[in-house]
DNA sequence: GTAGGGTTAG
């Protein structure tokens, strides 16, 4: 939790002692306000607890007391956990309600259990309870989150046709589904809908949309719609600038991200962790190394904390410059961190681009997870030194183990091989590959 | 009390 929102409940909680000092007993929905609090900034634990302190003041929990308990075990994805609570809910003799459901819904598609999750939208179609807005947004966000996309987008049009009219968020669940799904045409068509629809689009359909362009690397149409934005006069928040910034990196208009950050402060935006790790990404493809060491003061006196992207940027843009302590201290601190596979293969590029192929190649030995950009890193830097035969057996070993590997890759090995005289070699990999492409169909 | 968008690597 940071130190603000520690501050915050511990004047929360003041402010309820004193009440009880003057006589005022804080009531069921002052509990529920705390549940619901301690839900979202400590943990389920924590609101757990505070069932006993109502217990204690003779208050009955209620619908809203348990529909928070179970949203906030769902939150820290403990399924059996909410399911618990809903039937201890059950055990105490209160009704759930049309949100209970909601939310045990949202917890099944929340931990990639679909069906059981339609089960539950069954039940309450089937059951008195009415289903609200609400409890459709959910299905069609749960059935685009687990790969549903198709489903998700025929059920809103069979919802439009039983006369559902559709939320602003509703549209932007289904747009963001689409997107995510790599169906960019499809989430314009449906941008365009929403704008005939009676709802005015907000920076959230469109920054979905936008970064759906950079991702499909359409980075002059996503420019487009943030020229756009600017042109109808939306007021732009952390995530459209964190976007647009991250796309202008990433294609190197290093000019146009610092006015985009000039904007953003003169604007008065509030920087949390993303937007410090957007900054600092920044500033290291510049080489200001001393600037984003700065912001890394300033992520800490703020009483935020520096997750497992601000590290992997900083290891990035560390090797890169052929920093390797500097970027070692950093991957250390990330040790303690759960996923740090794309900080390695940062690493091991890093160490590749400034020279060190032998100390990725070990660092490589040492990992134990890998994916097809570790692969692609050392085949592809292996080839830049002509250590084609290593490159050869590397690329082999990744496509056996199911990667995809770039195909650009795959063609500098076999163009190397052939061109320093062993074509035999080559032709022969061509086919491994070939094999071991079709075992893995 | 609920549902939607942003940052890292080949």
């Amino acid at each position: 939790m940071c130190t603000f929102a520690a501050q915050q409940l511990e004047k929360a909680e003041a402010v309820i002692i004193d009440a009880i000092r003057l006589g005022v007993l804080p009531d069921v929905v002052t509990y529920n306000t705390l549940v619901s609090t301690y839900c979202r900034l400590v943990g389920i634990d924590a609101a757990y607890s505070i069932l006993y302190r109502m217990r204690e003041a003779g208050i009955n929990p209620d619908v809203i007391t348990y529909n928070s308990l179970i949203a906030g075990a769902a939150k820290h994805c403990s399924l059996s956990r909410s399911l618990d609570l809903f039937d201890e809910m059950l055990q105490m003799g209160i009704p759930p309600d049309v949100w209970s459901y909601n939310t045990l819904m949202h917890c099944f598609f929340k931990v990639g259990k679909p069906d059981e999750a339609n089960r539950v939208f069954r039940d309450i179609i089937l059951s008195n309870l009415s289903p609200c807005a609400a409890t459709y947004n959910i299905v069609i966000n749960g059935l685009c989150k687990n790969g549903y996309t198709g489903n998700a987008f025929m059920l809103f049009r069979n919802l439009q046709h039983h006369g559902f009219i559709p939320q602003l968020v509703t549209y932007n669940i289904l747009i963001n589904g689409l997107c995510k799904s790599g169906r960019l045409g499809a989430a314009r068509r449906i941008l365009k809908e929403l704008g005939e629809s009676g709802n005015v689009p907000n920076a959230i359909s469109y920054t979905t949309v936008m970064k759906c362009c950079f991702r499909s690397r359409k980075f002059e149409q996503g420019l487009e719609i943030f020229a756009e934005m600017k042109s109808k006069g939306y007021t732009f928040d952390a995530f459209t600038y964190c976007t647009a910034i991250g796309a202008l990196v990433k294609i190197g208009r290093i000019k146009e991200a610092n006015e985009c950050i000039e904007q953003m402060v003169k604007n008065g935006i509030e920087l949390d962790i993303v937007s410090y790790n957007t900054l600092i990404n920044l500033y290291c493809k510049e080489g200001k190394f001393e600037d984003a060491y700065m912001l890394l003061d300033e992520i800490e006196k703020g009483g935020l904390e520096c997750d497992k992207y601000t590290h992997t940027i900083l290891i990035d843009g560390l090797c890169k410059a052929g920093n390797i302590d500097g970027a070692l201290q950093h991957l250390k601190c990330m040790d303690r961190l759960d996923s740090n596979l794309v900080a390695y293969n940062c690493f091991i590029d890093g160490l590749c681009k400034s020279g060190h192929i032998d100390y990725a190649m070990r660092v490589f030995e040492s990992m134990e997870v890998k994916d097809s950009f570790t692969y692609t890193s050392l085949v592809h830097n292996l080839c830049k030194v002509r250590r084609f035969h290593s490159a050869s057996k590397l690329l082999l070993s990744c496509i056996r183990g199911g990667m995809k590997i770039l195909k650009s890759t795959q063609r500098a090995v076999l163009r190397g091989l052939r061109s320093s005289g062993f074509s035999r070699q080559a032709k022969r990999l061509k086919s491994k590959i070939r094999l071991a492409k079709i075992l893995h169909c």
